[in-house]
DNA sequence: GGAATACTTAAGTGCATGCTTAACGAATCA
DNA sequence: TGATTCGTTAAGCATGCACTTAAGTATTCC
């Protein structure tokens, strides 16, 4: 299994935190301001710049300013690789019980 | 998008540390117990056994104990929280893109 | 029974995290 | 030009996290 800690630990660290998910989710459905982004959310506008700065740093999201508005969208590349990861030790595992299956298939067949 | 923060909230976290993440990589290939878990770590027991519960309280491991040994497994469902979650920005995302490109062909037919 | 093994509990420490308020900067509008 | 809007920076604070060491508690082995 292939080892991206630092950038693993970034964003499932990321995503821990209710407040920056429900974020990914509101990109999901369209790209948008800071303060559009911020809107819902019943903290101050730091507050919601720190979380943007966590998600930005973990690639899930990515920005850019034109004027004085800053646009933000996420970036599903980034997701990729917690899908990998999850799917890695998922088939590792089940891969085993395939195994550990045909062994005991295996031993039944010498009883007989 | 169902919200199941909470749960969603301690897996994340969980696997948000590459000692835990290393922790699920092992045992993903076999069950094992608590000392052997703990073997490849530069780090005290108690340390090891703080990375389990944070692991057991997400779900993603299970254990039980016989004797004195405690063996330990992970619980494969408790990933299809994190594939499910992923998936569905995703693919909320992914359809957006689809409806935009829609909207463009859309606009490309009416220049004709 | 006594020693070794396999965990478990408790308490403490230093650093990271998630906020806050209070300014400040820079683009747009009237 | 002056006021407003949109975002940014800085400093501070309470809480949480990842360890540590020290001292237990059961089991199993000899």
């Amino acid at each position: 299994m292939l080892n991206e800690s630092p950038s693993l630990d970034r964003v499932f660290h990321a995503l821990a935190d209710s407040t920056r998910r429900a974020m990914v989710e509101r990109l999901a459905l369209r790209p948008m301001s800071v303060s559009e982004l911020a809107s819902p959310f019943a903290m101050s506008l730091p507050a919601v710049m720190q979380h943007l700065a966590v998600l930005e740093e973990s690639g899930l999201v990515r920005s850019h300013k034109a004027g004085r508005v800053r646009t933000c969208r996420i970036d599903t590349e980034t997701f990729g690789l917690v899908e990998r990861w999850t799917a890695d030790c998922r088939s590792e595992w089940e891969g085993r019980l395939d195994k550990l299956e045909d062994y005991v298939n295996t031993l039944k067949g010498q009883q007989k």
